[in-house]
DNA sequence: CCGGGCGGAAGAACGGTTTCTGCAAGATCG
DNA sequence: CGATCTTGCAGAAACCGTTCTTCCGCCCGG
């Protein structure tokens, strides 16, 4: 018994015959471990013949290089985390979907393409499961203050780049982030020129600086131009509270004329209110909310929306962290703002034709 | 040169600083390596007391075990895969979109929950980077015929299960599905109640699955209560042709009164192209799609969806994987079947004209 | 008084790859 | 023709935590 369990340690473990080892294609090839790893990773000075033999002898055993023993020895993983920071339980939030979505395909591919992969992270996840996985960076959403999680990793020494303006001095190698100040400004003129008198905000209770820097681009707008402030802000993980804040706004003795929701179920919520309260869209009240859901084509009336561009900010985050991680850029922090779209529809537009109600007759386009 | 090279390469490489291995934990904790690892771990039969030492020591000195090097020896990384197969470039594809994030969140909750994390993986992925990963196992998201990586996978012994029954001969481990079928021939019952006479379905393309049972399902129907079958078909994957579909639906001699749109987007293309023929939802044209955006609870009139219920199954395929991964679940392949849920609203409900504007309190229309 | 059993802990092997060092033989040059 | 350079490749260290085996000493029963 002894010497068989002897045995079984010193050598073969049976699994030797699933998986072939470097070991392996050495000796089927008839040369030494260093030539097949640089024959197979176009390393050293090999004749191609050596070459060209080893690799076939390689690809006729199956040979997968074990990524456990490459990250073991070069500390490289290939793996990128995806961290979103959580309000409850959940991963992600309700109001983010159609954003984490299409930022999260962006970098999957920006990822991708560079030969990295990415690992959902919740910033909320247990400890043990950070510390299992071996991360060559990070890209971190809408990182909060004071974040453990992140402020570790930086110590750690580990590239992380983050989605959203790093609130407080969390110490990001980069971030990518939208001009919200201009986004802000830049809808509020545009329903001021569509004859809005009075524009309400629909805002959140949450200190992230997304919602931080659009509020206080609203108020300092008003200042500007003298209009009294009119918002409601409300909770925004909560998909009910939207709707509920919407019929508030409205239900204001200053009722607005015009209304911006920042968050992306606000546009139906504010529509909802609006047909409660037998407001007509545009005619009685001018609609905008920050969405990336294609949906808000086709309510009625279509609503404008300004897009964050989620897929390049994606792309653009992906691609300042894998250049930290590979010593390609500045060694600066470096902060990129991009810029907003926003989608111009029915809803922020005030024009003499067209009830809400009466179909036309035919395929006509009802714009 | 020589000397210092070999110095160098014999013991402290610079790195010390900034890493302590179990080897500093077990030098300050003045025990060996392998009680430091048996303390950690909570195995091997240590006092109490040896125990609490070695674990402040590993705390204070900061200690945390390489993710790499535990990969190595145990064969394990806690890492699954989640793969979703792509039609083009795009890891996911703007029709699943709310079902993917939502599909996802709960595979990534139920992941951590168990301590593994999640890795994004499209099929089309390069092949280097599917090598570079150590995945315990894959969770594959309606896997397309003949997948060459899950093929491959598979044969490596990778645990797959898969979201989606796997077409032809794919050996998956487990998967989970709907019952399409019953799904369908549930809400043509719905529709036929509610008094529709010919009820059109707004299918794919693709040869998929969901597709494929949808559709024969619906056929079968049909066939069975003597209906002539109307139907368009369009390639899912492209976000515009859902209208042009819809439109042709409605464009037809055969015009029917009610249609069932099996992608998410179906439910305002199909809102939109009755607006254009001045068909009045539900009065003249009963709707319905498989869709889980909450925004349709929000359009004008609301539109009834089934719901696939992507939380209930990512939680079940991670579960069904990791018990595979693990050695605790059966050995043989587990199918298991989930409901799905209609969610009716008011644009498959024909009714005396419930107005869609119901004010419970406040400044009504009057205002 | 001695052997068996057990608690406690150390030592060494292990896993698979990369990389640094270095040797031998052929090529080149003076 | 010998010395130096280059080419082709092998050997071994290192990475680092886990696990298998061993070993010591102690207690208890025979």
């Amino acid at each position: 018994m002894t010497a068989a369990g002897k045995h079984q340690a010193s050598r073969p473990i049976g699994r030797r015959l699933e998986r072939a080892g470097i070991r392996d294609v050495a000796a089927a090839a008839g040369v030494s471990i260093t030539t097949v790893s640089d024959a197979l990773n176009g390393k050293g000075r090999l004749p191609d013949a050596t070459r060209r033999h080893v690799r076939e002898v390689a690809d006729r055993l199956g040979y997968r290089p074990s990524a456990a023993a490459r990250t073991l020895r070069t500390g490289r993983s290939g793996l990128i985390g995806l961290t979103v920071t959580t309000y409850g339980e959940e991963p992600f939030t309700f109001t983010e979907f159609a954003y984490f979505a299409e930022m999260a395909r962006a970098a999957t591919s920006a990822a991708l393409a560079r030969g990295y992969a990415l690992v959902i992270l919740p910033a909320s996840s247990r400890h043990d499961v950070w510390g299992n996985v071996a991360l060559d960076g990070t890209v971190v959403i809408d990182p909060s203050d004071q974040d453990p999680v992140v402020t570790e990793l930086v110590r750690q020494g580990v590239p992380v780049v983050s989605d959203g303006r790093p609130v407080g001095s969390l110490p990001v190698h980069a971030w990518v982030d939208n001009d919200h100040e201009d986004a802000v400004l830049g809808i509020l003129d545009h329903l001021a020129a569509a004859g809005a008198r009075r524009i309400g905000l629909l805002t959140g209770t949450s200190t992230d600086t997304y919602t931080r820097l659009s509020t206080t681009a609203y108020l300092d707008w008003c200042a500007r131009v003298g209009q009294e402030p009119v918002y409601e802000a409300y909770p925004a993980h909560d998909p009910c509270a939207g709707a509920v804040a919407a019929d508030r706004l409205l239900a204001r003795p200053d009722r607005p004329d015009a209304v911006y929701g920042l968050f992306d179920p606000n546009g139906t919520d504010l529509l909802g209110a609006a047909r409660r309260y037998g407001l007509r869209v545009p005619d009685d009240l001018l609609l905008v909310c920050c969405s990336e859901s294609g949906g808000y084509a086709g309510t009625d009336p279509p609503i404008t929306t300004l897009s964050l561009q989620p897929r390049r900010i994606g792309t653009a985050v992906v691609q300042l962290l894998i250049d930290a991680i590979e010593g390609i850029g500045p060694a600066q922090p470096v902060q990129q703002v991009m810029p907003t779209e926003l989608i111009i529809r029915a809803s922020s537009q005030r024009r003499p034709h067209r009830t809400t109600v009466s179909p036309p007759r035919g395929p006509s386009r009802g714009e």
